[in-house]
DNA sequence: GCTCGTTGGTTGAGCCCTCAAGCAACAATG
DNA sequence: CATTGTTGCTTGAGGGCTCAACCAACGAGC
């Protein structure tokens, strides 16, 4: 867009529409922080973290991976782990192959928790959520979100492209 | 729900949109984010004070209706607008008719920081949520929404409504 | 007037996050 | 090898949020 360009405002339509889209998001995951934190003594982030690891073969995941399958910065998943390894739900165990690496193992503790939160969480997106939704508004939320997805992916589909086409390049010049 | 109750678990296209739509809200929310944060030096909390602030008769309220304009605590009011304070863009000023109460007042400093946030806020909107989206998909997208807050907003309307109910109450005892 | 409950607002501790810096182990190059 | 850059992960500082505790000012009842 050019520097001095008029900013296309938004129409009292789509004012309203991001108002109460914002609102509905900000409400949605209020509604579902307090609720797993109250009941299972976790935030959303910590939940998911479990989720995932559970359904790693061998409840096992390197750290790098498990930031990007959360999408979670390094940092942050490494003070969660902090945390969560703190708490007894999970272990950190070194990588033979490669020194610098570290797992993250989910310990039988760490599942008993998940298993403990997650009817509770699950009822709580159903109705709060799906319950209130008709099947083709489920419908089309999941396609506005694949959009939303495909809009915003960019960025890091680009640095990869990038990336794989300067392999590449680099490859073709030697 | 009853105690022992089977947890109704998400179907497969459930968990596909609840995850899609999870992932979608998480980039959307994140952009923006650090859009206002790059560009204006403020969180997307703030960018909302000085919206609802700069749109209050004289620029000014009660800290207790700005609370509730923006749907945050008090105790995260008085932080934020402390901050703000000392940024300049915000003045708190006295009441004379109740002591305890405070207003919070939009200085000029901080009209001209949201004058200078808004167009690249607002064009992060479009271009990541409703230029990729159809007019059809925007007015879903709107009733959907409206749908969630319904379904979450009892606890606040039931207050709200037995507050007007009150209210007018009042005015037709007198 | 005094008490007692309520209301408006602030404060401090603690948690989660981000950002930038740091460190050790690897990998490629000369 | 030695060097240089990269990768995998951690750390510390600082910001924003919540929660509970707090305080002052109001207001209703005796």
């Amino acid at each position: 867009m050019g520097l001095m360009s008029q900013p296309r405002w938004l129409t009292d339509e789509e004012q309203r529409t991001w108002r109460d889209f914002s609102a509905a998001v900000g409400m949605l995951k209020a509604h579902l922080e307090t609720q797993l934190q109250q009941d299972a003594g976790m935030p959303h982030t910590y939940y998911e973290l479990l989720v995932v690891l559970s359904e790693a073969p061998g409840q096992v995941m390197r750290m790098s991976d498990l930031a990007i399958a959360t999408r979670s910065s390094r940092s942050r998943l490494s003070h969660a782990i902090a945390r969560m390894e703190a708490a007894g739900w999970v272990r950190r165990e070194a990588c033979e192959t490669d020194k610098r690496g570290a797992f993250a193992h989910l310990t039988q503790a760490g599942l008993e928790a998940l298993e403990a939160a997650a009817p509770g969480h699950v009822e709580a997106v159903r109705t709060s959520l799906f319950d209130p939704l008709t099947p083709e508004q489920v419908r089309q939320l999941g396609e506005i979100s694949a959009t939303i997805i495909d809009q915003l992916t960019p960025r890091c589909a680009a640095a990869a492209a990038e990336e794989l086409e300067r392999l590449e390049h680099d490859a073709a010049g030697t």
